[in-house]
Order: structure tokens, then sequence, then C-alpha cells
DNA sequence: ACCTGAACACCGTTCAAGT
DNA sequence: ACCTGAACACCGTTCAAGT
């Protein structure tokens, strides 16, 4: 009969519930993500996860919101900082096609991320590098500042209009009521609707997305800041 | 004993219910959305100010994202189309303004505005008169066609993103927490954050509005398409 | 201080049954 | 065809009570 040094063996059944913690509850709530997406992420899961009550999460996250923020900030670790290319454009395009890669693999999250503020590491990371292409273009102090803000909100907006269509079971039928509108829109109403619908419903979201990125930095670099707020 | 030809007089408690119809919910959905808030805009709400059940509701929209879509639309009958301005840059922005402004007084429908495409009316007079001034000012087809798509994604994530500073009550303190962390974030990780806390803190909305708008418009008229995909 | 069960006040959507 | 009540399968958050 050997003695446990540690005190009597009880509740043998499951290895000795952990300790709750702030990491412990948002490395669950990542995990439901990937496996389940967003939606599921719920307190009442989190807590049936980690085999408790919901009640009990609210000792570390204080609400809905801010475990949003802290999923979010987790999951742009995987941004890739430091892309390959010959020029700080080449790079700056590469961090942001990942920035976006990374939303539109949970679409529910590129959705949160427009009205969630992630105060985290990784997002301060993810501008401090941003602020630094910007710098080596030759944009100026301000320039760079909100040219940071500019770029990710527009990243930011479009995987979350892109994640829509892609996850809701009906994308196709409302991709077609769109293009349908656009092109029956009568020309007698809607002149320049009718002439361009082929334009307004061109282009693959590639090409899209390379030139917002490059009316962007374009934008960025010729606009100065108003003379009078600076 | 006088008799009524229409048949006889039976609860006359009430008027007359009216008929359910996709107006008729729509129109309520509006008025409980100016009143109390796109949260409020619930089935089971709008079922109880028709003096119906909410499975009733199903027969006339298909789901809440088609109801919120059909309530966007509504409300932007309310963006000025013909503000006024001497030039066409002018006249942009006012447009671009007012439509920012519509969404800024309801914050919640701002946020369903980037997943929600309406293909409604007042949407197509909103893209018709984007289209023209872009033309107007010298873009080509497919720059005005994209562009218009680049203006709306922007002012539209923008004025999400305000609108939940706006209305969260922590609003004040999260935007502090926020201040903190630019300003504290120490200079030997973070370098340029550092060197640009005051600039990235710094324009009230109107300059950034202002620049951001700028950019956009710089940027547009100057990018070309790329030109193996048109 | 931390954890819990139970309650409060809700949701969207479906479906069998009625008219 | 349209309308209904009831049910299904959930929510976030609070709070008194325990340890």
């Amino acid at each position: 009969m050997s003695t446990n040094p540690r005190g009597p063996v009880s509740r043998r059944e499951r290895p000795a519930k952990p300790a709750l913690s702030r990491e412990g509850i948002v490395a669950t709530a990542v995990a439901v993500m990937r496996a389940e997406g967003l939606e599921k992420v719920t307190m009442r899961r989190l807590a049936q996860e980690l085999d408790t009550g919901a009640a009990s999460l609210y000792v570390y996250v204080a609400n809905m919101a801010e475990l949003h923020a802290a999923v979010l900030d987790q999951l742009l670790g995987e941004v890739e900082l430091e892309p390959s290319g010959e020029t700080w454009r080449d790079r700056l395009a590469g961090v942001l096609a990942s920035y976006t890669d990374v939303l539109l693999q949970h679409p529910a999250l590129a959705r949160a991320a427009i009205s969630v503020r992630p105060a985290g590491e990784n997002y301060l990371h993810l501008v401090e590098r941003i602020l630094a292409l910007l710098l080596e273009g030759g944009a100026s102090r301000v320039q760079a500042a909100w040219g940071v803000d500019l770029l990710l909100q527009l990243a930011t907006a479009s995987a979350a209009e892109h994640s829509t269509r892609l996850q809701s079971g009906s994308s196709e039928a409302e991709w077609d009521a769109l293009t349908h509108t656009v092109r029956e829109a009568p020309g007698e109403t809607y002149p320049n609707l009718h002439a361009l619908a082929g334009e307004l419903l061109s282009g693959s979201p590639q090409a899209r997305f390379d030139w917002f990125f490059g009316v962007l930095v374009t934008g960025i670099l010729r606009t100065p800041s108003d003379p009078r707020s600076s």
C-alpha cells in the first residue's frame, strides 16, 4: 500500500480540474472558434468546456465584447509581419494580405473586428510594423499614423464584407440577386449604373484588393494633412 | 337600430387590425429603431407591435438579415444626394458626409451595414449619384465603378467604428485605455508607435474624415486598374 | 476571493394545427 | 394562403448563497 505523499487520492475519474484563469478562458475560446466558429463561443459553452458555470467566467472577463477583443488579438499573432518582397510596398501589401487572410478564415471575427479595439500585444506589433513600412516609403509622421488607420480599416471592412458572402448559406442566391438588380437597373432612372454594370461587377477579389491597396498607398503619400490641424 | 351595411359591428375595442404586409413590417421596424435602437427590432417585438405572433412575420420576410437590409435601405432615403458645393469634389464630400451622418445616428445599423447588401431603391440612387460625381471628376469607367465600392466601404467602416465608441457605455473608459496603451508602449519594443503616439491619437473626427476623403479621391483618380484585368 | 445554481429577461426560427 | 400558439434550442448577465 503505497501512500501518495501529496495526500489522499480522490476523484480519480478525470484529471484535477485546472484552476480558472483569464488565459485559460481565452485559449478555450480560441479553440472553440477554430473548431466551430465564433457563433459557438458563448459564455455558457465556454463554461461547459471548462467544467464550471457561466457566472464564474465573469471573475476574469468583463463581458462578451472584451472576450471577443482578446480572441481577436490572439488571432493577430498569426499575421505574417515579415513577408518577402523587394520593396517596402510589396512587403506592406504582404502584411495586409496576411491580415486579411487571417480574418477571412474566421468570418464572424472579421465582423467583430470592426467595432472591437484589440489593445493587445499582437495588435500593437501589427501597427508598429505598418508604421515602419509607411515611414520607409517616405510618409510623413501624420501620413503614417493616419495611414495605418485607413489601411487597417479598409482591410477589415473588406474581409467582413467578403466573409459574409462566403459563409451565409444564401451567399450564391444573394449575389445573383445583386447581379440581377444591377444588370436590370433601368437606364432612364439609373443611367450610370446601367452603363457601368459590367465594371461594377468585374474584377476578381485579388484584382480589387490590389487596386484598393494601390489607391490607398498612392493617396496616403500624396495627400498632405490639413495644415490647420498640424 | 341602424344597421351597418358592411356587416355586424364586432370587436369595437380597437380600430380593425390592419392586414400584415411587408411594407407595414418594415415601417414598424424603422419606427422601433428610431425610438429605441436596432437592438430592440426583434421579431417578437415587431409582432407585438403589429398585434400578431412572431411566426406570422415569416410570411413576408425571410429572416432577420433581410429585414435589416430593408431597414437600411429605408434609412438611405435620408441621404442628401444634391448637397451644395462649387465643385464635383465638394459635392461628393457632401454626399459621403451625409451618408456617414445617417449611419452615425443609428449605431447598430452602421455595424449591420457592413455585412448587409441593401439592394433597394435608395441604395441604388446613392450608387448612381456617386458614380456620376466620380465620372464628372474625370474617373475612368473602372475607376468610378470600383471607386464607389471603396468610398462606401470606408465611410461605412468609419461610421461603424465611431458609433461603437459613441454608444457603448464603456466608451470613455475604453478610449482612455487605448490612449494609455499607446502612450505607454515601450520605446524598445515599439519604436515607431512610441515616437508617433501623438500623431496616432491626433485629429478631430472631422479632420480625419477630410483627410481620408482626400486620400481616396486622389488615389482613385491616379491609380489605373490593373491592365491585365481590363 | 472565488465559485455556483438558479433565476431574469430575453432571442430566432420551425411546425402542426387551424381558418 | 395566411395566421397562430406553442415549442425547440438557445442567449448574456446578475445575484444570493456557499466555500
